[in-house]
DNA sequence: TTTAGTGCAAAAATTTTGCACATAG
DNA sequence: CTATGTGCAAAATTTTTGCACTAAA
């Protein structure tokens, strides 16, 4: 396993260095969003020493890399999030589990008419997020703990 | 102007004061997302004394009830905005300028159908935020300062 | 009056920075 | 070796809380 990210890491002119591929490890392995503080918690585990700014520093290096998204909830918490699908797509998000998964859905194209229409706007990018209650929340009927 | 605002005031159990009148006033002539800080800002041209807790209480208070609507941007910053339209609708923002337009524009039942199709999912709310540029930024040819 | 609103100071929570030391290549 | 990466402490930023005082109804 480790042999991949360090093939991402060294593409990218990046150290492989432990904690990295700790952090690319724990984003995989959760296919959730994860917020800074839930990575440190995790690395701390596997660690004897880390430090928060650690985690941060690296979580802004590989999404501006594109190898990890970062996502800016409602509840103004910050959260990354590994990315295997490196082409364009939406999330929809669990609002019971928090787990997330790839929509392939998109109006892009819709919306760049409407809006070059009605607004006489130029679309060049766009955010969706699709909350919801993914198959297995469903079934466990966890479906109305939140909005 | 006030006795609008004043209206919707009562009609919520708020009391009037000089203070969420301004709010509302400065959030409605800006037609843009502000932050808690910059409407501090423009409060205090009015004000003798305001404090920040009271802009963030009342922002607060003011969405819960719906009446304006709050937006994390992916930069992080919190902001609110004036939305005279209560029905479903997404928000155009001019990367340039910040000015904010309404979309009518919405594909939320090809989204429910998609998620349904794929994932066995259901969807609850979604977001969505469209970046671009608008008429006047792409008249000035501002639009090559921001992503 | 009585309840809700506000200012101020202070705390909490989150993120960033500086710098000396450690480690990968 | 040399450039990057890291820990730690400390700062900066943003938001929230407690409490005494004020103002609206």
């Amino acid at each position: 396993m480790n042999t991949d990210f360090s093939t991402i890491l060294r593409s990218l002119n990046l150290k492989i260095t432990p904690k990295r591929i700790a952090i690319l490890d724990i984003l995989m392995n959760e296919s959730s969003y994860l917020s800074p503080e839930e990575i440190w918690t995790r690395m701390k585990k596997q660690f004897r020493s880390v430090g928060l700014p650690t985690i941060y520093r690296n979580l802004e290096e590989l999404s501006e890399r594109n190898i990890i998204s970062k996502v800016t909830h409602p509840n103004r918490q910050l959260y990354y999030y590994f990315c295997a699908n490196r082409s364009h797509h939406h999330h929809f998000v669990c609002l019971s589990c928090r787990n997330v998964e790839d929509i392939n859905f998109c109006a892009l194209d819709e919306l760049r008419r409407e809006v070059k229409r009605k607004h006489n706007g130029k679309v060049i990018s766009h955010i969706l997020q699709v909350n919801g209650y993914c198959r297995n929340c469903l079934n466990k009927e966890g479906k109305d703990n939140e909005i």
